[in-house]
DNA sequence: CGTAAAATGCTAAGAAGTTAGCAATTGAGC
DNA sequence: GCTCAATTGCTAACTTCTTAGCATTTTACG
């Protein structure tokens, strides 16, 4: 399941230029992480920043009946840590790897030191986050003003390829409900209403958009 | 009503360092703006910063209704429009002057040289807008997990003075509504419900917490 | 002081979401 | 091809929130 932060925002290296991120690499450790393995814990104080660099990484929080509540999962290229090493807070989440995983881990001073040499470097970090932030922003605005369906079909749109004329994406419907916070009898009945509105297809493990023109259409009228 | 971001992330101008402050003062045009004088249109391309001087300014949505749709307000020392800036993407909200106030702009050209040469600015920045992201991702998760009466209780204790042990503040409830995202009817319940545990007084333009500390013990338990 | 506006309190009907559970369908792997 | 786990579809009872409306209380101010 990749998630909107990973779709919404830049990654850090991809956005970086080459010197910043070879500087990066030099300036941390690579680490192999196991499926399920705790990355860092919320609560944590040693700050530092962490970039993914093959895998996927589990962002979320772990509740008190123990069940994981995931925030977004983030890809190769896509850096964490950095808000709780600036805003100088504990660290706010949980983080797993999902399969097996490397992450180039990064103490916070080493990359302070590179953030005040190195103002590419500093500007890329700080358009990730912006871009982050405005997501965040985007989503809170869509819960409190959109129906689920409408959200649904805005989660749906961001998984498919820009300029494409249809898409299929693979997902389970456990995992949408997931993302967009509801139970997954609210999320079936939502898929059902975009059904019957022939702007989708659900399938068994995919969601089919015939139409992703039209699916925009409805989707931009609603909100 | 000042609001979360304003009080959960520091401002610009406070943790910026004094030879930044000036160089940004420096480098914009301060503006004065009437009451409800719009300032900033979602969707607009000029990219820029904006820095509360005086007053305050109200961050939205303006719905297809025409209701305007507060996601904060931003008092002295906070800016607006980096996200937008940094992100390369129009402004994703409405901005407008509550009351009299005056606002410093710098356009965004002249804030990138600024961010460039002035590692200690770019810091301060980076600060502010990681700690916005924190307060969002809290808040997202906090409406995942919490019910409407935990969330109230946080949001009380957030107007708060550090370290006080008990404080009454001066709120309406269609206010308190808005920043919940909730009907008046919902904040209404939420806050009988608190004060049936004993742990608010609700008045006419007021919420007093006799005893911050069970309320913070109180909301911790439920979150 | 008296009045009007603002704010709160409350009710009722209905919409939407939740949990819990079970049946039916699909597909992956032996 | 069969089996079984994963996934989807669906129901029912319950909870929460919404809208709409009106009564009551409080405050501001002429």
């Amino acid at each position: 399941m990749a998630d909107f932060l990973d779709r919404t925002a830049p990654a850090l290296m991809e956005i970086a230029p080459q010197k910043s991120v070879v500087a990066l690499r030099a300036a941390g450790t690579s680490i192999v992480y196991d499926d399920g393995e705790l990355i860092h814990s919320r609560g944590d104080r040693k700050p530092g920043v962490s970039i993914v660099e093959t895998g996927a990484v589990n962002i979320g929080i772990i509740g008190r009946n123990g069940a994981f509540h995931t925030v977004t999962v983030l890809g190769p290229g896509h850096c964490f840590g950095e808000h709780a090493l600036f805003a100088g807070s504990p660290r706010t989440h949980d983080v797993s790897s999902i399969g097996r995983s490397t992450v180039l881990q990064i103490k916070g001073a080493r990359f302070l030191a590179l953030f005040e040499k190195d103002a590419e470097l500093a500007r890329a970090i700080m358009t990730v986050t912006a871009s982050r932030a405005n997501a965040l922003l985007d989503i809170l605005d869509d819960i409190r003003r959109l129906d689920l369906s409408t959200r649904l079909a805005k989660l749906l749109l961001s998984f498919a390829p820009i300029d494409a004329p249809a898409a299929s994406i693979n997902c389970v419907q456990t995992d949408l409900a997931f993302s967009l916070g509801v139970s997954r009898v609210s999320l079936g009945k939502a898929l059902k209403r975009l059904e019957k509105l022939g702007l989708v297809v659900v399938g068994y493990g995919y969601v089919e958009m015939p139409d992703i023109c039209a699916l925009e259409n409805w989707a931009t009228r609603n909100g």
